[in-house]
DNA sequence: ACCTGAACACCGTTCAAGT
DNA sequence: ACCTGAACACCGTTCAAGT
């Protein structure tokens, strides 16, 4: 068959089945081979789109990347200069629609978690987060920290469900050995609520440490 | 040879050698057929151990959660029932050797952060943390959240440096794409301070935020 | 330019054979 | 019980060959 006159391939086809596969079957059983079988091309096709494995998981993280919302950082009029006082509420948006992003393709995480590379997408994202808080009023060296540690807490929760890590099986736990684990057997149960619930009131108590940081800060030039 | 008169191999060595070689080349890069190279016997040796290359490396995230201190959370006299003041302090002290054991084997970090699973020691871990907190005062549903997003932050933070995610190439970093980014090239040189920096701040606005919480709480029965 | 089959150097794991 | 070599079904990637 060799070249057809009308590609069979393109990297959007490619990235988008491959991260369907990796949702379904986990990071480490996604092959190039087994991508290719899916796609009906045969394993080395993909090399004429991408030059190795990693290069294709860059693509498909930033694909990710890209369903976050960063609208809330948009510069509001007058704000810039005036001390702002939205920023907790532009962290807050961005914080949900962050892990929700992320949450949904669990799987992929720990790629994305080793940083923005050169990953337009997360360039993005870093320069708007940075961006945001600086003009509210935070100094730099603070503000490059609270973009750190915002990712440390989402990504964190992105990464693996809480309560799922815990077995069903009550019989793990021993009372002899985990005097205060007898209940741990209900949690995968009630995955959704835990989960979300410990993210948000996490994100609350950063957001309110944060301020209380901000409210001290000396007053600006 | 077949079967020596005394082990070559036991499943500490195993463990050991198999966390040093995740430590200096990656989980991916792990293979059992390097691992028994490294050990001097051949590949299939190590069937005679574990069952599959998963337990083994189920026994690795054990050991090094072992390393994460505990003692903190020891029952201090007089303060159950009492409404403990002394959580915030036990939970500071957790979170920065949790991290610590942590961030020293940054590459294990994924498989640990999917939960404790069936692994002893963190079980025991989740155990201290959870008894810990019911006896300073929380309510067990709150307790259970708070273990959740400590989890979510520690192993945010341990999975990948923020700093060093962003290339020192200067020119990555173009002032038409990234306005506020301009000295992002500087961060991986400042790694170790930044990213403590952001650990310690998170920690605090953590506690402070949780504090906050505490203090509204209803006045227990 | 874009696809193919054949090939290379790897994997995890099984199993019969040795002591 | 604990090690070995041979084998099976996989990998990621290269490359010459086809249109």
């Amino acid at each position: 068959m060799a070249r057809p006159r009308t590609p069979l391939l393109s990297r959007e086809r490619i990235v988008a089945a491959a991260l369907r596969l990796i949702d379904e079957e986990g990071l480490d059983t996604l092959s190039t081979r087994r991508l290719a079988t899916e796609l009906s091309v045969s394993g080395p096709s993909l090399y004429n789109h991408f030059a190795t494995k990693d290069e294709l998981l860059d693509a498909v993280v930033d694909s990710v990347i890209g369903e976050v919302d960063l609208s809330m950082f948009a510069a509001v009029e007058g704000e810039a200069g005036a001390g702002g006082t939205r920023w907790p509420e532009a962290l807050r948006e961005w914080a949900r629609s962050y892990r929700a992003a992320l949450a949904a393709h669990p799987n992929i995480v720990p790629v994305l978690a080793q940083g923005p590379g050169r990953r337009p997408n997360a360039l993005r994202l870093a320069d708007a987060v940075f961006g945001h808080l600086v003009e509210a009023g935070w100094p730099r060296g603070q503000a490059t920290r609270i973009g750190a540690l915002m990712r440390y807490f989402v990504t964190g929760s992105a990464l693996a469900s809480f309560a799922a890590g815990f077995p069903a099986d009550a019989e793990v736990y021993d009372a002899a050995d985990y005097p205060h684990l007898g209940e741990a057997h209900r949690l995968a149960g009630h995955r959704g609520s835990v989960d979300e619930g410990a993210f948000e009131t996490g994100l609350e108590a950063l957001l309110d440490g944060l301020a209380l940081r901000f409210a001290r800060l000396p007053a600006r030039p």
